[in-house]
DNA sequence: TTGGAAGCTCTCAACACCTA
DNA sequence: TAGGTGTTGAGAGCTTCCAA
């Protein structure tokens, strides 16, 4: 029903008098002018529905009209980044980003304007259909404490989210394939009932993003936290990998510049947090570049460069995070490695041979380095903590520090106990240092036995692969 | 097979009014 | 008084059906 104007300003119901014609019962009560005027109810002509709420359509047609986005209002890393080149005379200075970017279409290629002037920018819209919470699959409070449980139990063994930023709230909001990725992970620790009915769904998140093309920082986070705690029978690490780390180089990451504190002091402290969000995704996606290269053997994607050098003054930043040091650690120890690796392959992968005798000695000044780099670590992690405190990041610290000694050895071992080098006993250190990094990791393993019970899955494959050495070795 | 009318579903924006 | 939630009306977009 109509309410009449002064009913409309202080929102009250309007009743109508006794006579069709007269005032409505407030307004006789309080001698107002009863004003009634026509409603201008319903959407105006021209007013595009967002694309991100509509239902699901089953056409191929649809799935190519639809474009939903799964990033929330993201804010584009260009502001940090820098921009193409201007004036570059290559396509990619020269053509209209939006065209670039794969939306080519002739207007588009053919205008000068950036951004994506001829399109207004969708709306987003409050309802979130993908919300698992919204779909039924668990309630408000069984998500709220499996998200406490991701944040206090599981992140600080992989730095990926900002316990700061990362509040309940802010995820479901921002994106509901991150959302629902730290549910489903942590309710395969916490509470199995509801893990397959999340893990399905982020799955189909997953999918969905895929498909549409769709980039964001909280996208390649789900990513990461599904493959960091993936299925047995699943083989997509490596190329899922390989996605989210195109997916960033899109976003221009890869030209992240040297961290400096000058460069934000203009910023508050939500921005900083968002941009550290995106740095500290990608010193993320380093780590496990460089982490699963070495495991697999294959090439890595990205490249050290000045803002992966500048880890130590990032952690020093005055909003670090205690997961930020365990991140610093990691950084610092892919990078000693890279390096120490492509000296010490084994004499079949390498182009020039190094006699045994010069390795060992190289060797023994690298197990010193990892040593400092080890106390270093610890000693940071420690002054941010109590002593009573008992956090997984020291013996991460020491599981990766010993870890890597035992890599280190086991390559020139290869050459050692090939029949090039038919007398062994020559090389006992060596061999002693190779045996003794893989009893140090288990003798580690067997101390802390709870903490690896949280452990994402590449931590159990370095654990499977120190018993292993050691069974082989005794062969 | 194709174009277009009719009808249906869904979204959006404005409104009504409860309640703190 | 005004924040917030439910309701309403109109348009957009889609499907279905039918005639050419």
């Amino acid at each position: 029903m109509n309410a009449c104007l002064p009913c409309r300003k202080v929102k009250m119901k309007c009743r109508q008098g006794s006579q069709p014609a007269s005032k409505c019962e407030r307004c006789a009560r309080k001698s107002l002018d009863c004003v009634f005027q026509q409603h201008r109810r319903g959407r105006k002509p021209g007013t595009k529905i967002s694309k991100r709420t509509m239902p699901a359509l089953p056409s191929a047609y649809a799935a190519v009209k639809k474009t939903p986005d799964y990033s929330g209002d993201t804010p584009s890393i260009a502001e940090s980044v820098p921009a193409e080149e201007p004036g570059n005379l290559q396509p990619s200075g020269l053509l209209n980003q939006e065209a670039m970017r794969g939306k080519f279409s002739l207007r588009r290629i053919l205008s000068t304007t950036e951004g994506d002037a001829l399109e207004p920018p969708e709306r987003s819209s409050p309802s979130r259909p993908e919300d698992p919470i919204e779909m039924g699959i668990l309630n408000l409070s069984v998500a709220k404490s499996l998200f406490e449980n991701f944040i206090v139990v599981l992140n600080p063994y992989i730095s990926q989210l900002d316990p700061s930023l990362h509040t309940f709230f802010y995820v479901r909001q921002k994106s509901s394939f991150l959302f629902t990725a730290v549910l489903a992970m942590s309710a395969k620790t916490f509470n199995p009932i509801v893990y397959n009915a999340l893990y399905n769904h982020a799955q189909d998140l997953y999918t969905e993003s895929f498909r549409n093309g769709a980039k964001s920082t909280e996208i390649v986070q789900a990513i990461l936290i599904l493959t960091y705690w993936k299925q047995p029978q699943d083989t997509r690490a490596w190329t899922s990998l390989g996605y989210a780390i195109r997916m960033c180089m899109d976003m221009g990451w890869h030209k992240l510049t040297a961290y400096s504190t000058a460069s934000r002091v203009a910023m508050d402290e939500a921005r900083r947090r968002e941009v550290r969000n995106v740095e500290r995704t990608w010193y993320v996606l380093f780590v496990y570049d460089r982490s699963i290269s070495l495991q697999t053997g294959r090439p890595w994607m990205i490249e050290r460069s000045a803002f992966i050098e500048s880890i130590e003054a990032w952690c020093g930043d005055p909003i670090a995070d205690r997961n930020d040091d365990l991140l610093g650690a990691f950084v610092t120890l892919r990078l000693m490695s890279s390096s120490i690796f492509s000296l010490h392959a084994p004499s079949s992968r390498r182009s020039e041979k190094v006699p045994l005798e010069n390795m060992e000695a190289l060797l023994s000044l690298k197990k010193a380095s990892i040593e400092r780099w080890e106390s270093h670590w610890v000693q940071n992690v420690e002054r941010k903590q109590s002593p009573e405190e008992e956090t997984c990041h020291k013996f991460l610290i020491r599981f990766y520090g010993t870890h890597f000694r035992l890599q280190l050895f086991s390559l020139p071992l290869q050459d050692v106990l090939s029949s090039e080098y038919s007398d062994s006993s020559l090389h006992l250190d060596i061999i002693w240092a190779a045996f003794t990094g893989a009893m140090d990791m288990l003798k580690l393993i067997s101390r802390h036995s709870g903490q690896l019970y949280f452990a994402q899955d590449s931590i159990h494959v370095m654990t499977a692969y120190s018993a292993a050495f050691l069974v082989k070795s005794r062969r």
